[in-house]
DNA sequence: GGGCTGACAGCCT
DNA sequence: GAGGCTGCCAGCC
C-alpha cells in the first residue's frame, strides 16, 4: 500500500482514534503503525510533538500501565486522564485490562 | 551519508 | 517472581 504518510504521521492518527476515557500502550500503537518493534520510537515521535497537536498523547502509557514520562511531565499526564475518569492505583498505575484500548473502536 | 539517541518491550539471570 | 540488560527502529545531528 501507498507509504506516502510517515510513521510519525501514522502515529499521530492513531492516538487521534483513541477514545475519551480509555489508553494503549506505546507498543500496541507501534503495532498498528505496522512496526511492531517500533514501540520506542512512539515515545520520540511524542516527545517532538508540535504544541499545538492537539493529539491525546497523554492516553498513552508503557506496557506496565504506567507513565514513563518523569517530574512535570509525567505530574501533567496524569492529571490529564484522571480528568477522564481514569483511576490511579497507588502505585501511580492504570488497571489496563479495564482502560486498555486495542485498537477496537 | 553515517552514527548516536531514545515517552519501550521482551528475554535472560 | 522480580530486577537488569539487550535489541529494535525511526528521528535528528
Amino acid at each position: 500500500m501507498s507509504e506516502e504518510l510517515s510513521f510519525r504521521e501514522r502515529v499521530w492518527l492513531i492516538i487521534a482514534a483513541i477514545p475519551y476515557g480509555r489508553v494503549t500502550t506505546y507498543g500496541e500503537i507501534a503495532r498498528l503503525a505496522g512496526s511492531p518493534r517500533a514501540a520506542r520510537q512512539v515515545g520520540g515521535v511524542l516527545k517532538k510533538l508540535p504544541e499545538g497537536s492537539s493529539l491525546p498523547w497523554h492516553r498513552v502509557v508503557n506496557r506496565e500501565g504506567r507513565i514513563s514520562l518523569q517530574g512535570e511531565d509525567f505530574r501533567r499526564q496524569q492529571q490529564a486522564l484522571e480528568a477522564e475518569n481514569i483511576e490511579f492505583t497507588q502505585q501511580q498505575t492504570i488497571n489496563l485490562d479495564k482502560y486498555r484500548w486495542s485498537g477496537h473502536l
